[in-house]
DNA sequence: TCAAAAGTGTTCATTGTACACCCATGT
DNA sequence: ACATGGGTGTACAATGAACACTTTTGA
């Protein structure tokens, strides 16, 4: 049998990159959703997403559809699923592969948002979002909590220079949790990834924050000597 | 615009379901593998795999899929990642979504062996997989890993009753790495999630060592209480 | 001067790790 | 009697968790 003929009378689908994109506004991990311009749930609330072209694999698609929406490149994803329930989607049947995506507000959001249909909710407003996208996000929520226990990726919603305090809350809101200000500061200290400036943030408190930026150099040269991160 | 024309105008793609099966033979894990029968690399080892069909879930091809190849049903399978690289199949644009999926060989592997073109391989052969299958195999050992050290999964590898040589085993080759006897006996039997049988499995030794059940039910009522299991 | 956030160490409990000998039994 | 795998406990180290006060400064 030759593969074509064998290849060809398989079924063939329609297949989305939907992206849970989150971003860190107000001491809290917002999503960027998307009103649904188009029936099925036209007006709905949906993660950011499109359909995957011939010509790219799946990275690629979830690239463009982040650019192609918010115009912001180079960001951080991870695949997160696929979902492929036969009436996931109404109006016809698709299967839709996930990713999180995790960008810096504070230097994109300005320019992103006016000119769109684009808006930062809060993660409780997620029964909220259509199709099966509540349990992409919680899926998306449960894989970066993951990730971010053992890996620097918290840093990727952060600007390049951040207090400790923002830092702290960063990790509080992706674990749902609060955590003690000097067990925090000690384990993250301790790590010798993160370099003081000769800096302060004087907006939320009148003493001032030092900045410190992440030393991705150094981490990585670390990783090769065996150290792992766990936060 | 309405959906079904703008859905219309998108590419459609075939989906492949690539299974990474598992079983624990003379203390190894161990991946069954399959000839492939059509070209491309006919005659080359493969994951168990086949194409999706247009009434069925993700998971119900996948479990459809190896219910086909090995005749095996109500197995532990959990979903790895989609894959979608342009070229990764040589014959034809085919995104596959793979799992990976345990199985208790001492019930089943000689019913479905003798009749096919299955074969167990030790996971060191693994570079004589085709197409992108050696990277699915090394993303879902790391998957599988990171299951294990949160959820009891290893069990389904094993018969209903075993001994805690056989366990320690088990996880030594799911971690690749050797384990302290006498650390571990204490770990797992703190949890009390194990019941010891009055019976010794005399096969491996004179002295015979006691049979152990995993306690599932005691297990999922800890978990109500708080319990994680670490491993 | 006071309100508000920043910064800083110690103690205790828990968990993980290293380590060596006796036991039971079939041959 | 001996070879083979089964079974057991203790001491130390490392890690995680709880906890409260002083500092700085703009208003």
């Amino acid at each position: 049998m030759h593969e074509d003929s064998f290849y060809g009378v398989q079924a063939r689908f329609l297949i989305a990159v939907d992206c849970t994109i989150l971003g860190f506004i107000d001491n809290e991990i917002k999503l960027l959703t998307f009103r649904r311009k188009i029936e099925p749930k036209k007006g709905g609330l949906s993660l950011l997403g499109g359909f995957m072209n011939e010509n790219e694999n799946i990275d690629q698609a979830a690239s463009r559809v982040l650019k192609t929406l918010t115009g912001l490149d180079n960001i951080y994803m991870q695949q997160v699923k696929a979902y492929g329930n036969v009436d996931r989607d109404p109006g016809e049947r698709v299967i839709s592969v996930t990713y999180y995506a995790l960008i810096n507000v504070t230097d994109y959001a300005n320019s992103l948002l006016p000119e769109s249909d684009l808006e930062w909710i809060s993660l409780d407003r997620k029964r909220e979002l259509i199709f099966d996208h509540e349990q992409m996000l919680d899926d998306a929520i449960l894989l970066l909590r993951r990730h971010a226990a053992l890996h620097p990726i918290g840093f990727n919603l952060l600007p390049e220079k951040f207090t400790l305090t923002q830092l702290q809350s960063l990790y509080e809101s992706i674990y749902g949790e609060t955590m003690d200000k000097r067990n925090f500061r000690k384990k993250i200290l301790g790590m010798d990834i993160l370099e003081r400036l000769d800096e302060k943030d004087k907006k939320s408190s009148k003493r001032g924050a030092y900045y410190y930026v992440f030393n991705r150099q150094r981490y990585e040269s670390m990783l090769d000597k065996g150290f792992v991160f766990t936060m």
